[in-house]
DNA sequence: ATGAAAGCGCTAACAA
DNA sequence: TTGTTAGCGCTTTCAT
């Protein structure tokens, strides 16, 4: 009760003194460990709620040698992409106000404040950033990363795990490397989309593909078509878009005038879809009356458009907590065997198809 | 090159070693405090080189009492919204999706990243995970708190205000606080709608606001009247949506059968200004040639609408690189009086008006 | 079951 | 200009 000179927070020193114990022991009610008298324990936290006691995280994680935070980084275009950046250049791409990054964090940040943690969030899109993170972690600001890349040949797993920092990434490596991940299984996306196609009746599909040096555009333009021929149709028209809602257009429009019966699309994200929704529209073609369009993603373009778009959807919230959990295991027990985990995706059927 | 047993991180002890001098000259030489030697010093770094040293974050925390950290708060609804929710409940809010929330981010990392460092992601969305951002504070995570409230009667800046830390607000607190904080001029940007409008020759407008208990909602509002009354205009038929696309489209239907000879509209955000091309779309008007339309917020919705949609935009990454600036400030000099930086909106000119 | 004591790696007086 | 030294607050053997 004595607020005296408000001076600085009360430690263990100041707590054990108050329950007339000894640092060790109010260390040990604090961490939960056991062979503490419940007698005791009761007067420990008694005085820990007088005093107004927090642990202080630097000094425990001088001694535990572990942060008790985890790195979310976002890792961007592979190599310095502008060539002419200022020495700052703070605001060049857009990554974080992307809503499937948004999806990520609220997976990751969901799983980890039932721990009590949180995420540190940093961006790697220069070689320096990326040493930065590596440093970052080197320092002990965090146990770990989870990593969200966004361009293909992105050096940067390869970095952590050369470090020896543990690491899960979101989506599959591009290139083989010793490190866990979580994903999708784009094919069974890609089917699904396929056989909602055929069960409405298409008879003439065509595909708006996502870049093709993406492995996930691959594979789901490939789970498309294989499911595409099992139905009995051996040939997909599809033209290759980069995920912006221009160049949906700019497919769409190629598209139609290459095979203007066209009765079913499947695109490779919801804002390519919407990109070739503003163009059947433009041609007055009815949407899903003529053409049907499934679009990937259930993102909100999929809910803003109209017709609302039926889309695949990844459970990108369940895959970032799968992430989180595999990382915070890692940590925890840095010797135990690799993994990866792949979700499936769903159809979520709305007006366009 | 004696990697040997490949023990744990060198530390200050080793460079030291290494060097031939002492750890608190390794020390300076780290932190740049000058009073060292030009020559020692290059011996210093060398050694740092051969060693590979980084410092230890935990060691200089617990000595300097600085985490070298902020937290990023997003807060959420102001009492626990969901009754019912369960122990974990991960994934109620998609408010980290939100494109706004993510080009704050955006702004805050940029800033942060030059001086190495980075932003820790908390979201607060009910009593308890507000305790927690506060005890996360006090046990020295973080040295402060950016804080972006999404609901008008967000007890957390009271909170924070109260145990005495450190702390900046995005927007306005919505009773009078002794913080920080920064904004946007909102009448100003509502003004700038009205005189585009005008300026087009739109005599019949009208507008769709937001939640008129938000504090922004009711300034746009009042800055688009002002300003249409100086062009003489006395009365702007207005109708209250809640931001989202439903709300945007219910409220241009219901101006729509009011005035049907409308033809300009001030939508307070681009997510309903997207619902009310929708309904304008379906009733046959054209866009902008028989009604203007003018959006608010300059979000990707914005951008993919058909016809892109001419808005008033908020410098969100700037304004959340100086909140960054004012509490990096607050933090090195805790005495220092407060301030609030009021930003200016400006008009992004499209197809819509 | 509890206490005493030894550091974790670093910075900051204070000396020299 | 450089070195010596004393902690920062905590966990964790090791005794008891």
């Amino acid at each position: 009760m004595n607020d005296g000179p408000a001076k600085a927070s009360p430690t263990l020193e100041d707590v054990a003194r108050e329950a007339g114990v000894s640092r060790a022991t109010v260390s040990r009610v604090i961490n939960g460990v056991r062979n503490v008298d419940p007698g005791i324990q009761d007067v420990v936290r008694r005085a820990v709620e007088a005093t107004g006691y927090v642990p202080n995280r630097a000094a425990r994680s001088l001694v535990t040698r572990r942060a008790g935070a985890v790195a979310l980084v976002v890792s961007g275009a592979g190599e310095d992409e502008a060539a002419g950046e200022g020495p700052q250049a703070p605001f060049r791409g857009q990554v974080l106000a992307d809503p499937f990054f948004g999806r990520i964090t609220t997976g990751v940040v969901g799983f980890l404040r039932a721990r009590g943690m949180h995420p540190v969030l940093m961006l790697a899109d220069s070689t320096d950033a990326r040493k930065q993170v590596v440093d970052y972690l080197r320092q002990g600001h965090a146990d770990g990363a989870l990593l969200v890349s966004t361009h293909a040949r992105d050096p940067l797993p390869e970095l952590l795990v050369g470090a020896g920092l543990p690491c899960v990434l979101f989506a599959r490596p591009a290139r083989p490397l010793p490190i866990s991940y979580v994903d999708v299984a784009h094919r069974d996306g890609g089917a699904l989309a396929a056989d909602h196609l055929v069960a409405r009746g298409c008879q003439r599909v065509a595909s708006v593909t996502g870049p093709l040096d993406v492995l996930a555009s691959r594979e789901r333009l490939a789970g498309f078509q294989d499911a595409m021929a099992r139905h009995g149709h051996p040939y997909v028209p599809a033209v290759e878009g980069n995920f912006t809602l221009e160049s949906g257009e700019r497919a769409m429009a190629g598209l139609l005038a290459e095979q203007p019966d066209l009765d079913g699309l499947f695109v490779a994200n919801d804002l390519m879809a919407q990109g070739a929704l503003h163009v059947l529209r433009e041609q007055g073609r009815r949407v899903p009356e003529q053409v049907a369009v499934v679009g990937f993603d259930d993102s909100s373009a999929a809910v803003s458009s109209r017709p609302a778009l039926t889309t695949v959807r990844q459970p990108i919230e369940e895959m970032a907590a799968e992430m989180t959990r595999l990382l915070l295991d890692r940590v925890d027990q840095p010797d135990r065997r690799l993994t990866s985990v792949i979700f499936e995706p769903t159809l979520v059927v709305r007006q366009s198809a």
